[in-house]
DNA sequence: ATAGATTCGTGAAACGTTTCATTTTGGAAA
DNA sequence: TTTCCAAAATGAAACGTTTCACGAATCTAT
């Protein structure tokens, strides 16, 4: 049997031009099995010349798994509305720890765009799916848990039962942390920005602080800003803060996508920081740190966060029953300039 | 034979518990052929209780092809070096519009952590690759084109030969652009913060840079700035500049990572932005859009180009031996109050 | 020269799915 | 009852690789 033309050559059609049998070219090329030198180099000759190229497929196939893992960002879901994607340095950290895991492990990482349809998830093509801040009863979960694909979140499911393993920070805690930080650093009216939505980490956040307040006897002032497109909600939401006639002495963006707001109300209406208002961010980012004066953040350190999700999911995948604990990783509080009058 | 303990259960197993044929199952959960209502039925039960899943990697051997992109990102390579991620808001932009082009045509997307050794490329699982920033002599190349990966990349590759196809924007005349609107709004000593590389945008822009200043008869103020992991090269670099004896009146970021560095710089040294010295960044950004004033910049349309590259590689799978052209995506300048002088 | 050991190479199975040509079944028309 | 046709279901091939048990050839030591 000759090659045909136009297809691609398989292995079959170099072990004809070589003259030696399939299992001959498999072990020559992949450097196995007990092959006279003089054979492999024939092979190899013949490979080159017929433009030889192993199907990754097949290899893959034979190997009985993918070798790749898909991550759910919540990002990936604004794609299609807007042109221009917002990366936030968050997940592009988890992207980047959970690529760095997947691949220490042999897997590699997908990104999958939005998925709505169930028809879409099923052409998701991986071992297993690290989805990011499921809200209260996902459906991508449900999907997921029909197809019969194992999945690992990040950020607790807020509802589901049995709860997919998870990494997260403890986001409860944080949000205390932040707000002992303050009181330390003299803030007596401390606002909250933070979003209406089912996430855990807002929950979390949004309980502590209501919590933190009762405990302190402070008024609570929160106010509620959308997560979405809009940049500058953030902006007219600390105009309105500032302007109240009891303003606040202090005020915490629970959100990266904040940040950017909260500092350019405080420079449009004239408040320093830290002098006349101090600010402090619940997840820490580039904008955070390189901006003047340097923003207190949470580091929730999504690196971390990554590469356990992955780990877990690969446990999942090892062991089939197991069910493994979530991990916690610690977060880290950075004590910049926005939150100390010198 | 009967489904084995722990092994999950294949076509067969619920071909034999329906007691029909394999293709029956298979027929009847694809919803295609001609099968009874009643024996659809009854197969799609035996499945569900048998908890059965198709196998992913077997559907994607029988169709030929691994449904994955990959993208290759030069940030990814100092995942390992670094812990913190500097993820750019171009490359972010890049992948959710490769991500979005793949899925579009039944691809998903794989990002691919840093590759050394041919060994690791070998497990890349793709059926083609983008690659962003190709660097002269990218060895990287070399080693996919060996293993028979059809590549494309974004930037042109500056020396191979036979060019990938590639996206791109227009490097040179986006900086004559970026000249000609400081120029037009006053400014006459323009200097340029760009890197030494061989990366082609680099060298079309100090190209242009070089020319335009002799065409113009300025002298030329170019500061090579190392694009790794200091934040703060592009900070000292700016302060030099400024305290020189005779400063710049406009000062051009090349790359994203210089921008929060020059402002800062600018605001250390209390040189007010545009009244001092005006501020333009070669590649658009969050952080320059939401800076106070708002930066100047050059959008190149990463989304664009990430979704160009996709469709010319996926070109290139269809069409074997094609070539097709590269695509020049155009740029637009954002003119913002960075360079205006009200 | 023969047994044993070593080296080199082979044939065939297996992976799980889909497809397609073919056979069986059931029912209606003659 | 027989004939014919559509509907329903089947068996087997094909996808390209790796692996594994085994056979043939060559060499070494008795």
């Amino acid at each position: 049997m000759t090659t045909k033309r136009g297809a691609k050559a398989t292995i079959r059609d170099v072990a004809a031009a070589a003259e030696v049998s399939v299992a001959a070219v498999s072990a020559a090329l992949n450097g196995k099995g007990s092959l006279k030198a003089e054979t492999r180099e024939r092979i190899q000759r013949e490979a080159e010349r017929l433009g030889y190229r192993p199907s990754r497929v097949a290899q893959a196939f034979r190997e009985g798994r993918i070798g790749a893992i898909a991550l759910v960002l919540p990002l990936m879901d604004s794609v299609d509305e807007q042109q221009r994607l917002i990366g936030l340095d968050y997940y592009m950290a988890i992207a980047a720890g959970s690529a760095s895991a997947a691949f220490a492990a042999g897997y590699s990482l997908t990104l999958t765009p939005p998925l709505s349809s169930r028809e879409q998830w099923r052409m998701v093509r991986a071992d297993g799916v690290v989805l990011c801040d499921p809200v209260a009863d996902d459906e991508r979960l449900t999907v997921l848990d029909e197809i019969g694909v194992p999945v690992v979140t990040i950020d607790r499911d807020p509802t589901r039962e049995p709860m997919p393993p998870y990494a997260a920070g403890d986001n409860y805690a944080n949000m205390r942390l932040l707000l002992d930080h303050l009181d330390d650093e003299g803030a007596r009216r401390i606002a909250l920005l933070s979003a209406d939505s089912s996430w855990a980490w807002t929950q979390d956040g949004d309980r502590a602080y209501a919590e933190w307040c009762a405990e302190h006897g402070h008024e609570p002032l929160r106010v509620p800003v959308p997560l979405g497109k809009g940049d500058n909600d953030a902006l007219e939401a600390t105009v309105e803060l500032l302007q109240r006639a009891a303003p606040p002495d202090a005020v915490i963006a629970s959100a990266e996508q904040y940040t950017a707001g909260v500092v350019n109300a405080c420079r449009k209406l004239g408040r320093r920081i830290p002098d006349d208002v101090m600010v402090a961010v619940g997840v820490d980012s580039r904008s955070a740190l390189q901006n003047d004066p340097p923003l207190t953040a949470i580091d929730l350190h999504p690196h971390q966060q990554g590469e356990a999700a992955v780990r877990l999911l690969l446990d999942r995948l090892a062991h089939d029953a197991a069910r493994p604990d979530p991990v916690i990783v610690p977060s880290t509080l950075h004590r910049r300039a926005s939150t100390h009058r010198g």
